[in-house]
Order: C-alpha cells, then structure tokens, then sequence
RNA sequence: GCGCGCGUAGCUCAGCUGGAUAGAGCGUCGGCCUCCGGAGCCGAAGGUCACAGGUUCGAAUCCUGUCGCGCGCGCCA
C-alpha cells in the first residue's frame, strides 16, 4: 500500500521499454528542497552509462513513456544533472491518510517478518550489582528493536541471559562474607577483585536480619543464593520501572545442570577442533579467522566463559530461533568472533553471522558540566535507578534511543530532566498532547474521525502538505529501522515530525474554522496524532494526552 | 603493537545505505502571547564534513594511508 508502488512501477515499465535491464529497481526519494517536488528519482543517471544516452535525454524519454495517471502524478519535470522531480496527484495524500486513518494502532506495521521467531537477548547483566548506565542503554535499544521487529511482523522473544555460574558469582558471595564478618566487629578483607559498593554491605546486613543463625557467614553456599536471589530481585524492580519485560530468563547455571557445557565440549572435540596443550583443553579458533586460539578447559579442569556461552547460543538455534540478536556494550565485542566461531566449529549446520550482534558505544553521564563517575550505593558507576528516579522513564528512554549505537553517548542529566523547550521527550510528547487537546477541547471523539466524505484538497498550506508527506513516510521509516536495527532513527523522525505538527498547528487552527476547512483539518489532526503515538509506543515511551 | 567503533556548527548529534545549496536541538543575537496549552512559533549569525590521496557523471557517505579519541586484546566474564 505504500504510496510509491504505483510510481515506481511505472517507471520500471517505462525503463524496460527503453532497453533498460530487466533488473532495474528504481529508487525514490523525498527531495532535500521540498520546492522540487514530492519524490525524485535518480533513474536516468544509474541508467545513462548502460544505455548510453546523456541522463537529461534519458529523463525526457522516460517521462514521455510514463502514463502520468496511472503513477498518481499530476507532474513529472527535469532538474539538475537528470534527476526526474514529481508531485503526487493530491487525491493520493487523501488516500494515504485515510488508509492511515483506518489502519490506526496498525499503521506502520507490516507482516515483512512473516512471523518468523527471532530472539532479541539484551541487558544480560550479571547479578553482582545493580544494573549501570551500560544496562540501561541496552535495555532501551533491546526492547525498541523488539518492538521494531514486532511491528514488522517477526515473532519475537525478549530473552535475559544470567551469567550466575562463574567465578565473579563467588566474588559476591565472599564479598558479601566480608561485609558480614566486618559488621560483626571482625577484621575481614575483602576479597582480591571483590565487590565494593555500599550495596554489598546492605545485602550483609540484611544477610545477618534474616539468618540468626549464621550470623558469621560460613555457609557460602546460602549467601551466594541469598545475595543472587536480592540482586536479581532489584534488578527485576529496576527493569520493571524501566517498562521492560522479559519472555524468558536464562541461566547458565542451567547449562551445567542440563550437562549442555560438557555436551557442547564433547561435540566440539568430536567435530576434531580441539587439542591439548600444558594441561588445557583449546580450541582451535584461528582456523575460523580468530587471532589466537582459545582456552575451554583450564588446567584446573573448569570451563572458561566462552564454553557455555556457545552452549547457550546452540539452545537458541535448537529453540528454533534461526535468526538470533545480541544487544551488547562495546566493551564485550571480543565475544563476537569467539561465539560465532564457537558454533561453527561445532560443524552443526548454524550460519556463519549467527547470532546478530548490535554493540553499543559507552555512555557519559554529565551533570552540571562535568562527567558522573561515582553512585553512592553502586560505588564506581552510575546505575539505572539513580537515572530513573532524576529524571523519570520516558526521558532515560528517549536519550538512550536519540543516538546511534555506534557513538558514544553524552547523558546530560540536566537536559533530560528539564521540562522545557530544551527537552526533546517533552517537545514529541506536547505534539501529541496537543493533537488530543485539539478533540478535548472541541469535544469530538477523535476515534470517529475516518477521513470519509470528507474533502482533503482543501489542506493546502505548505505546511500541511509538509505534514502529511512526512505522515506518509512512517511505515517506510519504520520498516527501514528495523531492517537496519536502529531504533535511533525512529526518535529522530519523531522529533522532526513533531516539529511539523508544532508549526503547523501554530499557523492553521482547526476548530472555529468554516465547516469544510475544520472537518478536513481534523482528519490531519488524528492522522499526526496515531502517528506520534505509534512511534513513542515503538520506543516504550508514553503518549500522553494533556501534559 | 593488533582488532572494533568514532571524528560533521561554540556544545550534543542527525544525515534515509553514493545525489541537488550540509541538517536539528542547545547556546548566542533579534522578534511573536485577546488564540485548539508559549512545555510553542519566526528570523539571524555560525561549516576546509579531522587530514591527504583514490574510485565516478556525482563522495560527509565507498577504498587506501596519516593523525586524534573510546573500547577490547587472560587458563576473567
């Protein structure tokens, strides 16, 4: 349904009647001078080499072979080196935003997944401390590509992965016992690479509150799973705050108890990449492009972290996940090539870019000017709570998705929490807020508006059309987003769309305006605010109707 | 040293997978409140797209090199 088909078939017509490949594909953009038109397309230059005409010659055939109607063009002009500029037949705006209209909470969506199951793993923490600024920017990202994948019809599980099987789990557990005996009076150190945030001395008070009976912590074992248990609790609590739920939660402590970890060595022996050396079992990985080979087996008979994390990746593909996506900090992407190498040297049948990783630069966190290193309860970090409780969820959200993955981000806490013009959540939330307030205030269910019997060619300010092109474009944004896994490109269309809706409401009232004019505009004013809400739900951050 | 990412306005960053005169917010300067909410709108100034080559009709975008910043490089996870 997407406004652009009807063109571009025409135009693949019109090229294959001028000798053009029977793969052409033409491309069609939104020209950057709105002055220029509705669409363009680059059609005559990529075509002029092959077909060996100047492009202008080559524009000014395809044009005259163009059924103009058909496409739903009124024009189609020469610009430039050989661009070909139209501007749509307005009924085909009415069209769109009553198609709009009608779709509602749909719009945007498509079934281009066609329901097929992806898993989307993200956060992943380890419950050793509370979730950090890192976490919060991968609980953003993670759960606005599920979102983004869902909307494009894939099936999709959100999936946490505890690491609560390896060494630093013991680190806790002695780091707690630590805490414990100190508060007792005794003289205990805190173990070598332990755990010094407050948090750890709160978890051995309330280890002490709640077990009169070890009150010198020798049972390891229970304060391991006491302080296992509390921290996956408060992480639980801050996701939740967060809005963020899970579909599954995965432990590698499960990996060990199903033998998965010494299934997973048997076969990677079987399949003949292995060899021992000074006591160690390896893999060899540089036959899969690694640059050194890798340790599973220590010389102390225990597994490195890598061996289950290939075990766990194997249960998703044998889950039926075939296609899998790692939401991660940039700091863990040596475990890219490892994983993946992993499964491939299992000779297992699995892809070789399995699973898709999205890596995420570090995150700044600056308050009046100067960077935030030190939480009080966490210790050496900023933790998600502190940025949750400063400056509210749908601003954290909204920061953690503005930028791409790829760069690093700058969090100022000051901007996030001022409720100004300054403040870009607030600025796509008024958009919206002010499109409800438009139906609150003249009374009118905005959920009957449809568009029907209702005459759009009277929205002709520039800035209508401006609105509505940009309306237009959603389900290609959207679908363009989650092709690419960048939920960054959402908040800028919003921001940039609010804008639109901002100034156009600031130039055309709607409500008071001659019959025709204000039944017209009502139906734009419902098309901007699904719109402006189908977006934020993307990202997890509310639509609220007065602010 | 090697690998990955980044370098665009004073600051924070977009730039739709190679297109037309380089975009936004903040900051600075100057305007707009009988109004469906001013949490808004309009205008101005501000650029050697780090640098040097290359590819082609056309490069911020692709390739090579140099410089700078971040992250990683363990029988830690």
């Amino acid at each position: 349904m997407a406004d652009t088909d009807l063109l571009r078939a025409e135009l693949t017509r019109a090229a294959h009647s001028l000798g053009a490949p029977a793969d052409v594909d033409p491309i069609l953009e939104r020209p950057r001078d709105p002055a220029f038109g509705d669409w363009a397309t680059n059609l005559a230059m990529v075509l002029a080499k092959k077909l060996g005409q100047k492009p202008r010659d080559l524009a000014a055939a395809i044009i005259e072979r163009l059924d103009q109607s058909r496409a739903g063009i009124k024009s189609a002009e020469i610009a430039g080196p050989g661009f070909i500029n139209f501007r749509v037949a307005s009924d085909v705006f009415a069209e769109g935003l009553r198609g709009l209209i009608v779709a509602d909470a749909a719009y945007g969506h498509s079934s281009a997944g066609e329901s097929c199951p992806v898993n989307v793993e993200f956060v992943s923490a380890n419950p050793t401390g509370p979730l950090h600024v890192g976490h919060g920017r991968q609980a953003a990202i993670g759960d606005a590509i599920s979102a983004l994948l869902s909307a494009t019809g894939w099936r999709v599980t959100r999936e946490f992965y505890y690491n609560d099987a390896g060494a630093q789990i013991m680190n806790l557990a002695t780091s707690v016992q630590a805490r414990v005996r100190q508060l007792g009076g005794q003289e205990a150190a805190l173990p070598e690479g332990g755990y010094h945030g407050e948090y750890i001395v709160e978890l051995a008070q309330r280890y002490i509150d709640e077990h009169s009976t070890d009150s010198n912590a020798d049972d390891l074992d229970a304060v391991r799973r006491f302080a296992v248990r509390e921290l996956r609790k408060e992480q639980d609590r801050d996701l939740q705050a967060f809005g963020v739920k899970f579909d599954v939660y995965f432990l590698e402590s499960s990996l060990y108890d199903d033998k998965r970890v010494e299934e997973t060595v048997r076969r990677l022996v079987e399949a003949g990449h292995t060899y021992e050396k000074d006591g160690a079992l390896w893999l060899a990985t540089t036959e899969f492009g690694d640059d050194k080979d890798r340790v599973m087996r220590k010389s102390d008979g225990t597994y490195t972290y890598f061996v289950p994390d290939v075990a766990y990746h194997v249960t998703k593909w044998e889950r039926g996940f075939s296609r899998a996506i790692n939401v991660q900090g940039a700091d863990h992407h040596s475990t890219v090539t490892r994983v993946r190498v992993g499964l491939q040297a299992l000779d297992a049948g699995i892809p070789t870019g399995y699973p898709d990783y999205v890596l995420h630069q570090m995150v700044t966190v600056m308050r009046g000017g100067e960077e935030v290193k030190i939480s009080k309860r966490a210790g050496s970090y900023v933790t998600v709570r502190d940025l949750i409780d400063e400056v509210g969820r749908d601003a954290v959200r909204y920061f953690f998705l503005m930028r791409k993955g790829d760069s690093q981000l700058v969090f100022d806490v000051d901007v996030a929490r001022s409720q100004s013009d300054e403040n870009p959540v607030y600025y796509i939330q008024m958009a919206h807020a002010r499109m409800s307030g438009i139906f609150r205030v003249g009374d009118i269910d905005s959920a009957a508006i449809t568009g029907d019997d209702v005459d759009l060619s009277v929205l002709e300010l520039p800035e209508e059309t401006e609105l509505m092109k940009a309306l237009l474009d959603f389900p290609t944004l959207i679908a363009g987003a989650a092709d690419a896994l960048e939920p960054h490109r959402v908040a800028n269309y919003l921001h940039d769309t609010a804008g639109k809706v901002h100034l156009w409401y600031h130039k055309a009232h709607v409500l008071n305006e001659p019959p025709p004019i204000m039944r017209a505009r009502l139906v734009l004013a419902r098309a901007a605010q699904i719109v402006l809400r189908n977006g934020l739900e993307i990202l997890g951050i509310s639509a609220p109707e007065r602010m």
